[in-house]
DNA sequence: AGAGATAGTTAAACTGTTTAACAATTAATG
DNA sequence: CATTAATTGTTAAACAGTTTAACTATCTCT
């Protein structure tokens, strides 16, 4: 491969992987409406897809501070989406898992979500679109094991 | 296509593009260094690139409003990377443009980014990468139809 | 029992963001 | 020409998300 076509590769990929986050962010926060942000969405998100778990797990999961997760699920929690329990065995352990209002919030923007995204994958044959998050999904595994060589 | 299909779909395109978009980060703050944001090298990349242009644009170019712009060009201005010159035919414009110590710095961190996009980039066949760029592109365009459209 | 590890919170500081108000300047209109 | 509009950029206040550092409470391990 010629030092232009991969430098001409990386410039695309660089603009490209900019704009189409920025456009998504903005359009899917238009999806949301002003009653949560997008970090929020993705935290209930996650908790609702698991059902239940700690802060320490969402740290790691989200990759950054415990500090920073307990900010925003006090957000959440403000709300009234968010419960927290105290683990009986372990006292140091607090559970999150969404009420029932933050539950029926959460499928009613998933619902939202799901159209938007449909929206703009129905522009594409099936075909190119397996393929597309085939590779975007290779591209995720390269970035894990880039991460784990540090 | 089937209901299941499509909403595996949508499921992994927002699960990938969520944690790549994170991981990519990540590595590249660590490739910026502590002197720098990801925001602000974006900013400075744009300036290099067109080599001057007006806060107006920058904040047209990246879909914030023009106070979003100011604060990120007060840091980088205090930091002595860009320049501020004021039109002398329409005094209302200030122009921004690098520094000389910007441009250098510039093509400092413009080398180290490159590198690590090469680095994940060269596991890919060059035929997939190019293949997953043109879909990215067309993803681009689609995501600015559907914003035009409202 | 005491030292060290772990879970979560709090507080301070910073970046990026929006909204609203403003100053300076230019454009448009009667 | 004078006044009103619009435009460019800034400032200030408020908020979300982030990190670092300190702290509390609890558990684990000798």
């Amino acid at each position: 491969m010629s030092k232009e076509t991969i430098q001409s590769l990386i410039d695309r990929y660089i603009d490209v992987s900019f704009s189409v986050t920025k456009k998504e962010e903005s359009l899917m926060t238009e999806q949301l409406g002003s009653e949560i942000t997008q970090d929020q969405h993705y935290i209930l998100r996650y908790i609702y897809r698991v059902g239940s778990c700690t802060s320490t797990k969402l740290a790691e999961e989200f990759e950054v501070k415990k500090s920073a997760i307990t900010a925003i699920i006090n957000r959440l929690w403000e709300k009234g989406f968010i419960k927290r329990t105290r683990d009986e065995m372990d006292r140091r352990v607090v559970y999150l898992t969404l009420t029932e209002q933050g539950e029926i919030f959460y499928q009613k923007i998933e619902e939202k979500i799901n159209c938007f995204v449909e929206l703009f994958m129905s522009k594409f044959e099936q075909s190119e679109m397996e393929q597309f998050i085939d590779t975007y999904e290779k591209l995720n595994q390269v970035l894990i094991e880039i991460k784990d060589k540090q």
